[in-house]
DNA sequence: AGGGAAATTGCGGGTTCCCGCAGGTCATTT
DNA sequence: AAATGACCTGCGGGAACCCGCAATTTCCCT
């Protein structure tokens, strides 16, 4: 049995590597890359089925590498290890695993032997495990009063990149007032209307402010924001053509 | 003579320890922290005048940390040891270090050389030391063309926060065209100018955009944000208090 | 098939934002 | 003293935003 893993900081690849070493012995063979690109390649030369990997890296951060060995190997087993348990990186992840594939979700705040488990359940049991502080986030995502809906998460995403409520409307297909509507029941579940007791002069701007708690709330973090960014840029580019 | 470390994850903890060790034969006592409250509390019981601590923590973050321990001994020695080098981490040291005293920024990804020498030369020495990354940033930040003014980055922050233009001319004690000024030239400095090839519509809202693009480029961060934030609603419910 | 909730769209308005223009103040320079 | 430059301020207007209201479409459930 091979096993890869992808960890840029050193000392947390070392101490993973002890890790599996220990808890799987019937593991023969341990690759080690320290970013995402080589590990993609890795995984690729080696037919490498088993990955645990960190979320976050630069330049090529967890979830992009992941998509690609799914979409190369769709029962590739991936155990995450990251720091945060934030939404942003919960949506990016159950947006791309394949289904029916076997993955985890662990904190590395996690005990060595929550860890042992993950490695045995996900890597021979072929089972799926997500830490209790993670699942909370998963549950309410899909679910009701401080979850939201798909539509809402994206336009989020498009006032956070900068974009014009006509831009937006553009891109996804809508007419203005659509995409305005989506604003206010955005605005509404983060909960941005706060007059300060009733009379007084709004002191935020709204769309401006919105962004703000959710940065401040982990809705969206800088990787998620990065990665809308590309895709902006990419949609700009098709746009950009298809009017001269 | 006696070292704090403080920094909330367990293996980078302890690889600080053993490269303390290491590095420093004449330190004869070296204690941990995981946290910013923590590391204050060790700090002021144990006198200690020689901290190395991590930036990124939660709760409370390194900067936080430094300043209470400054405020109490101006004349610690405290070392950063972060994984970023971005403006927004640079200029909130800067605005906190007590003139005369002694620190050094460097990079986790450093060699263990460069860090052995940075603990012997702050400790020690009582030089100041940051690395080369770093520096970079700290000259733009003062100088010309790529860095801001201070004002500037006040707006910056406050528009980060989502305030309407009334609410920052009130916050900074100026008119309201002042305040649409120093957007101007901030919108100018950030380049967020960009009709896509001189006739097409604008696709951006401005303000949105400068904040976001100033996330990508690492001129602000989360930890800024959180506490620019803890800023903010101490400024408004004071504000509160003198308008009833 | 039919009823009802949810989402989409248009219209109209009030507000805020973005910014050119035209003065002001204050400090430094020549 | 005049001149230059940097900054602050008021005014005005066009654009974008925020949103209530109401009509329509879409979707889902029994």
């Amino acid at each position: 049995m091979k096993i890869l893993i992808v960890e840029d900081d050193a000392l947390h690849r070392t101490y993973l590597g002890e890790s599996v070493r220990a808890a799987l012995p019937e593991c023969d063979m341990v690759l080690e890359a320290a970013d995402g690109a080589t590990g993609e390649r890795l995984a690729r030369e080696h037919a490498s089925d088993r990955v645990v990997m960190d979320l976050q890296m630069s330049p090529r951060n967890g979830i992009e590498a992941a998509r690609t060995i799914w979409r190369e190997r769709p029962d590739t087993r991936i155990l995450f290890w990251s720091n945060y348990a934030d939404e942003a990186n919960v949506r990016g992840i159950s947006r791309i695993v394949p289904p029916g594939a076997a993955y985890g979700y662990v904190l590395k705040s996690a005990s060595d032997e929550r860890l042992r488990l993950a490695l045995r359940s996900v890597f021979i049991e072929d089972q799926c495990v997500i830490d209790r502080e993670v699942r909370g986030l998963q549950q309410k995502s899909t679910g009701a009063v401080s979850g939201f809906t798909d539509s809402e998460y994206e336009v989020l995403i498009d006032i956070a990149l900068g974009l014009t409520d006509r831009t937006i409307a553009k891109r996804r297909n809508l007419s203005l007032r659509s995409v305005q509507n989506r604003l206010q029941q955005l605005y509404e579940k983060l909960g941005v209307y706060q007059p300060n007791e009733g009379d007084a002069e709004a002191r935020f701007n709204l769309r401006s402010r919105a962004v703000t708690v959710s940065l401040l709330r982990k809705l969206v973090n800088y990787t998620a924001l990065e990665r809308a960014e590309i895709e902006l840029v990419r949609w700009l580019e098709k746009e950009g053509h298809s009017h001269r």
